[in-house]
RNA sequence: GGUCCCUUCGUCUAGCGGUUAGGACACAGCCCUUUCACGGCUGCGGCAGGGGUUCGAGUCCCCUAGGGACUACCA
């Protein structure tokens, strides 16, 4: 494949999508395979509903998936500007050359006067196209409406009795019939373009040469077809992909939970999981792998092995690989990630040394960074549950309980700090094992509690080892304090 | 309504005329084990339905059903 150019085209009109994160990522993807440029192009010609706000938000959700732009609204680049708003008057000057031309002209019709032809052709049984009744006003109508203060729009002439054909690069072959497509609006009274003018315009002055996007605009494309033909433009390659659904098969909305790629950030998931999640829905590898790095993505990724069917975002796989991830990852990093999720005023993670022991720990049981804080409780004093409930009396109610914490104090203090490691932890339980006959839960279970004030946690020697020495000396010397009470 | 697209375990998917229809998540059971988790193993479970074509069809064709998109001066 030759230099490809491909671009994501966001409204901002909310937040970015999960849908839309997948779309970009393709995008992304068929651009760093092929060693093409990908642009990122904002359409913000919904004056009612565009935000400077969400803009941001979308810019920042894409920066934090690390899907980056050569070209876009912050740095700039040889096609723009990037902005929809800010290109006005490049869509009026191909408008008014289509006008010129006669392949587009002005329309005059109210939305009362459209709506009730709609009505009446729908009465009627018929499709409900507009009928095209602008085409040929006379100079007197045109002055006429010019008086009565109506504002014009510009519609693009559908040729007639036209089949346009184009091939999908994911779909194969798709037939159209022109006659069933009406003449649509190209500059709407308010001088913005519409979606279908703007796209096509931008895509070609852009040189854009893969339009790869969610599958709702697969109808969409043989007007813009009709558009490229009637600027005598070269036609891209095409390529929709399939929507993501929510659970109950519908497209995927807030009432399925999460949409926004904020929402993954915040709850704590990472963004390697979300990117491997997101490629492998409605795409594949051909193989069995599914915890996939990006790099290797990049290396087998190819839209003809993009599926043509919808898929259903799931929660919990994403999860599994969310966690997948976390395991697997650099500590440091998985440090990085996981600083600002603590909470502080709880936990006071500035010695570094520590905090990086305890998440070396609980990565194996978390599954997203939000969970960080329930597993750290086991780690700080004033955190940590120090309840002494039934289980723990019941515990501590053989004489060898008190046997196994006391020795077992003993020998930690004996083992000189640049010894202290699990070899040496486990020599000392080893050795009371031994001297006392004590074995199994009645060596574990007491350490455990002494340690924790739980029956299920941590294990023991991961508890040592986060805590150090002399912290973890305090709390067993603290619990033998505690439980004495009911001996 | 019309046009177009889609249809393999509950979910994500592999399959591209000859397979005991493979893998992953979830679920169940077992194992590992000082608890929980992790991990390992086993199991459960699928070609939407009906017609063709063919020696042979998940795979090709047609019909039906279901789902989706478009049919806006929204993108």
């Amino acid at each position: 494949m030759k230099e490809c150019r491909v671009r994501f085209a966001p409204s901002p009109t909310g937040y970015l999508h999960i849908g839309g994160a997948r779309t970009a990522l393709f995008n992304w993807l068929l651009a760093k395979r092929y060693n093409g440029k990908f642009i990122l192009r904002i359409e913000d010609t919904d004056q009612e509903r565009s935000t400077k706000d969400s803009e941001e938000v979308i810019f920042r959700a894409m920066k934090w998936l690390g899907l980056d732009w050569d070209e876009g609204p912050l740095n700039g680049g040889d096609f723009g500007p990037y902005r929809q708003s800010e290109r006005l008057y490049i869509y009026r000057e191909y408008a008014q050359k289509l006008v010129a031309q006669k392949k587009a002209f002005k329309c005059y019709c109210t939305n009362e006067e459209l709506d009730e032809e709609r009505k009446k052709c729908l009465e009627q049984g018929k499709d409900a196209v507009y009928s095209g009744r602008c085409r040929n006003l006379s100079s007197d109508e045109v002055q006429k409406f010019e008086k009565e203060g109506r504002k014009p729009v510009i519609r693009f002439e559908v040729p007639k009795d036209k089949q346009i054909l184009f091939t999908d690069l994911s779909r194969g072959d798709v037939k159209f019939d022109s006659n069933l497509i009406g003449d649509f609006v190209l500059l709407k009274t308010d001088g913005f373009p519409s979606y279908n003018f703007a796209v096509v315009i931008d895509d070609y002055s852009m040189k854009i040469t893969h339009v790869i996007r969610g599958d709702d605009h697969l109808t969409n494309t043989p007007k813009q077809i009709l558009l490229y033909e009637a600027l005598k433009a070269k036609i891209p390659e095409f390529a929709h992909i399939p929507m993501i659904l929510g659970n109950d098969g519908s497209r995927l909305s807030k009432r399925h939970g999460a949409t926004s790629v904020e929402e993954y950030q915040k709850d704590g998931f990472i963004k390697e999981a979300v990117v491997n999640y997101l490629s492998l829905l409605g795409w594949s590898p051909k193989s069995n792998e599914e915890i996939i790095p990006i790099e290797s993505i990049i290396e087998k990724f190819e839209l003809k092995d993009v599926s043509k069917s919808p898929a259903v975002f799931d929660n919990t796989k994403l999860r599994w690989m969310n966690s997948q991830y976390i395991q697997s990852i650099d500590i440091d990093k998985l440090v990085d990630y996981a600083i600002p999720f603590v909470d502080k005023k709880l936990y006071d993670i500035s010695d570094k040394a520590f905090f990086k022991r305890i998440m070396t720990v609980i990565s194996e049981p978390i599954t997203v960074l939000a969970d960080v804080n329930k597993e750290m409780v086991y780690y700080f004093d004033n955190t940590i549950d120090k309840t002494i409930d039934e289980e723990i009396k019941e515990i501590f109610s053989k004489e060898s309980a008190f046997t196994v914490v006391e020795n077992y104090i003993e020998r930690l203090g004996n083992i000189p700090e640049n010894d202290y490691n699990e070899e040496s932890l486990k020599q000392a339980l080893r050795t009371i094992q031994n001297e006392f006959k004590i074995k199994g839960k009645e060596l574990f279970m007491p350490m455990r509690v002494a340690l924790t004030y739980k029956t299920s946690g941590p294990g023991v020697y991961e508890m040592l080892i986060v805590l150090g020495k002399e912290r973890s000396l305090k709390r067993m010397k603290e619990f033998l304090e505690a439980i004495s009470v009911y001996k």
